[in-house]
DNA sequence: AAATACTTTTAGGCAAACTTAAATTTTAAT
DNA sequence: ATTAAAATTTAAGTTTGCCTAAAAGTATTT
């Protein structure tokens, strides 16, 4: 059964929602979508009617297995494609999210395939996000928020959870990418700001709306 | 002045056939497209309204300068396509047209240029068309169709000006790709078909058919 | 428990791109 | 030069995916 690009749209941000932990409410659809609530109810009648998802009336939007597997699918196209623009075509992080939106739309099995055996099958997306392989399966690894990160431990950035070409150009304007190792000074009580401190460079606050879409992994000592 | 896909499609159409040398007609652009020639004159009167295209009554569609602009670009993205795909992908020429019929639409001026450059800027794609450069020109270089190839003369094939798989794989099957080198040994006078002979190969014959789609240069002596 | 606020759905409409059927125009044939 | 055939356009209707406005349901406050 073949989706449209809208339909496409539509289980790819109510997978996102559901990823997030938060009920699937017409209204964050069609906030995250840019449209109007009783486009998203009009489109959840469809993707009911296709098995996609269910919708009990004023109560929420849930993917069935089906549809799950039909976002699991799409987010693997999106991540591959990113991959190929950053390391193959030469852009930057923060440029590939909104190009990539449209190349996930292409539905070729074979086309995927191979554009994952060219690029040697990455785990992780330009911004260290899992990569689901053909069968959907992906190995979330362990993963800590900046904004809970042990204090003074040596660690290493693992991913960005915002695909703002804002929030990415500021951290790496402030040094911050893939792979960053640095270290957390202190945790601000009152505000959640974060202190932290990259190798030779003076230390720097992040608030906690930036800290809280870094992740991080420990490194060293144990 | 963004187009739809649908309108690319008309568009790209329409310059197909007026390339070709034909008067494009409602119907031609139907039967390409495997649409209704009512669906045609429903889009003419929007294209002409984009100041793509004129459609004078009854009496044809005609690409203004305009719109043969933008056709030449999707001609640029689609065929950059098909190089990648074959290039890097690994597929044949006989798979890629489909595919690059969807990437095309995908119209980033950064995105096709960075691909371009990736590809090193190629002059011509898997079936021997040529690519237009970003400002649009192309130098089409010289060419002489199989089906009026001088006799026992050193030929190199060039160009193959049909995207279907049937004949792609034919050819491909009888030894025939782009740069095969080859004598007609006669051309029959009767039905057009052309026998031809490959080196340390037996001769065997093409239809007129097929011959009328295949391009070769000439080479040696002069 | 009632009133108010907020969310969601329903109803009715619109534009794009298609369809079929009927009317019209052009072309070809007698 | 009519007439018949073919091509084209018009008219009316469909589906997808969106919209606004109004109605209905749920949640919150007092």
């Amino acid at each position: 059964m073949q989706l449209s690009i809208a339909e496409e749209n539509y289980i790819k941000a109510i997978y996102q929602l559901e990823s997030q932990g938060q009920k699937v409410s017409t209204n964050a659809v069609a906030h995250l979508l840019r449209t109007r609530p009783a486009s998203v109810t009009d489109m959840a009648n469809r993707l009911q009617q296709k098995k996609l998802i269910h919708h009990e009336k004023y109560y929420g939007l849930q993917l069935t297995a089906l549809g799950k597997k039909q976002a699991i699918h799409i987010i693997r196209r999106h991540r591959l494609w990113e991959c190929f623009l950053v390391e193959k075509l030469g852009f930057r992080w923060d440029e590939v999210h909104p190009l990539a939106e449209e190349l996930e739309h292409i539905r070729d099995e074979r086309l995927i395939e191979r554009l994952a055996h060219f690029l040697q099958h990455p785990e992780f997306d330009p911004h260290g996000d899992p990569i689901p392989d053909a069968k959907g399966s992906f190995q979330q690894h362990e993963q800590i928020l900046l904004s809970q990160a042990p204090l003074n431990h040596p660690l290493r950035v693992t991913r960005v959870a915002d695909q703002s070409a804002a929030l990415l150009q500021y951290l790496t304007q402030k040094g911050i990418v893939l792979g960053t190792r640095l270290r957390v000074l202190q945790i601000n009580a009152y505000d959640g700001s974060v202190e932290v401190k990259l190798m030779k460079k003076p230390a720097f606050t992040l608030s906690r709306e930036v800290a809280q879409h870094v992740y991080i992994q420990t490194y060293g000592k144990n």
